[in-house]
DNA sequence: GATGAATGAGATTTCATTCAT
DNA sequence: AATGAATGAAATCTCATTCAT
């Protein structure tokens, strides 16, 4: 009896792992399904053994992992802590989950709000922008953020600050460490509660 | 010397702006050559008189309204305003350009990705991240900005914000009247440089 | 370990083996990969699975077949015999193959030109001529011939004579039965030793 | 009044000229219709104006030339001298048209028995083996030549003979000084009188 | 006569998916 | 479950020839 050296949630796991990465690497349209396999060490027709199509691994990995950051940020509301602080923690969730697995993060930010296969996906993304919006209005309720801006746009522009942050650093071009990460999180807090302009 | 109806830079526009929309309607990989030259209202053949190959159309797309976008802010920098003032015009300038051709908006934004390869153009797309965060840099020299937030760090904030509008209105996620960019580009500028927190 | 039908070499070979058919009936230029596919009985694409380009298929006929008549050449001159019956080995060997594979030869003689730039190809048939040249200078060492001929241009003019005999062949227009293709290595060899000059 | 430097003569001569070097450099199937008009300096339509179509032209370059060829053997074999002298006058004028025009040669001798465009030629080319075969078998009958050997397989022999010394030279694997074709003759002309044999 | 842009049929090549073993 | 050969529709690209100027 030989021994079982992976679980069928072993394989499909070793798969969506591996299409990440080559999604990360060369962009889900240019990416080959040769590519998947041979990135996960199996042999090619075992990746239609787990999934139905290319397109599905793409829906697979987005639907299991942005679920989770939905969560986390869903939690940070539910905390009732004051708008500004949310503010803060929701980036730091973002940009810490670089450190955590970068390709991840660059398939979900990029190929996911570009490509036209992910139409039913958007309800989701939808739901990161509400919350950001959310959090925004929240705090303009309660006294901590202005009532100048719109709430929604604001929401926009801090999504995609932080898209262009994570694709800087997964492309090499922003410095990454640990330390970086932190100040980024600084950073962009101050920039979107204080801005540029000089104290008096 | 007979008069020629198309000249041959008029024929190159004439593919390029088919091309545009040809890519704008179905994105790059989806859109068949075929399709440009219909778009065109030329032969098939005719695109390969003019262009090597699909992705050398997209190429210098995406060169030629670079290196627009990046002469136009560079004439902002020339005039030699405060920063916040040439701030506020780079933003007019992307924002507008959503005005002007949406659809080659929604290429350059929706197949940005898909160009990686082509290095050449990351040049271009540094130049104009460079110029953001010069004029940043210029203000905190001015003490038009304050000196708290790294300039290269707020100069990719912006970008990215910039571009997620753009995918907004692009996609039809975001309202996108002449009305709505003319009241982001304020906002985005307020957010930029007042930042969110409530005044005293 | 599951009984293969066709090994990865038989199937190689039976697409070989196909256009080798299907170049000597129309000729490299007009044979379609369809027609190779076909020909093997095999699927369109599966000829890409094996061989990266139709001229690819066309290289390697010439490699494989060429390296065959050179390990042949190689193994006369092994045997070291006098140069004049390794002559007429030699010439045994490349008129026979005609009858041994005459589609063959027709690719071999019609292409030879077709892949001028193709100049791996080119050692490979250097080393024919330079294996010609050496039993013709091996022989004047020994005695055998004369020494008035330079060895090289003698090879050379065998090289052409034989090339044009299966060419003659190839084209219908010498007989080339079993037994013409005899008188034809007797004759061959007769006039490259003997001469055509009357004797005394 | 402009001065006519070109008479319509002149242009189809420098058209067929330009082509004879490009069919020599490429072959005539890899050789496009764009190189002949750009190694012409002619404007690609000109190429149409003067010519029906890429085929004629290689038609045209066969028909004006090889007849001169044959022109020239069978002038020789009108003289009535022994068939030894004939046969070394042919040899003569075959490789010494090498120095006059090598690309001719080239064209001549390697395209035009292997392409199937010109099987109306075949006709003409039959017509300097014939004349090759009629000097042998004219030597036999005069007793100059033995009449060991079929009159047919010499003259083929010695027409791939005199083709493959031409492809050397101007493929430039041969040197081919005015010294070394004359040698070429002398050589040639004793390989196929009196073999390679040596004397007693 | 001269030009070279324009045409489009037809070729090669790609690659997601299937399937026999 | 695992393998990778097999499939073929559909894409890109080529180039001899035509034609308007």
């Amino acid at each position: 009896m030989a021994v079982r050296v992976h679980s069928a949630e072993d394989r499909r796991r070793q798969i969506l792992d591996a299409a990440v990465r080559a999604f990360a690497r060369r962009g889900y349209e240019a990416c080959r399904v040769g590519e998947i396999a041979t990135e996960a060490g199996v042999a090619y027709g075992l990746v239609y053994h787990y999934f139905h199509s290319k397109e599905e691994i793409l829906e697979t990995i987005f639907r299991d992992t942005w679920n989770l950051m939905l969560e986390a940020i869903e939690a940070v509301e539910a905390l009732e802590e004051p708008a500004d602080v949310q503010l803060r923690k929701v980036i730091a969730i973002v940009l810490r989950t670089w450190k955590v697995n970068p390709d991840l993060v660059r398939v979900l930010v990029r190929e996911v709000t570009r490509t036209p296969h992910l139409q039913s996906e958007v309800t989701e993304i939808q739901q990161a922008f509400d919350a950001l919006e959310r959090i925004v209005a929240r705090g303009q309720e309660q006294g901590v953020f202005g009532r100048e801006l719109e709430a929604k746009l604001v929401g926009w522009s801090l999504y995609g600050a932080l898209e262009e942050l994570l694709t800087g650093w997964v492309m090499g071009q922003l410095p990454g460490t640990d330390d970086d990460v932190l100040r980024a999180e600084r950073s962009l807090f101050a920039l979107f509660t204080r801005g540029l302009a000089a104290r008096a």
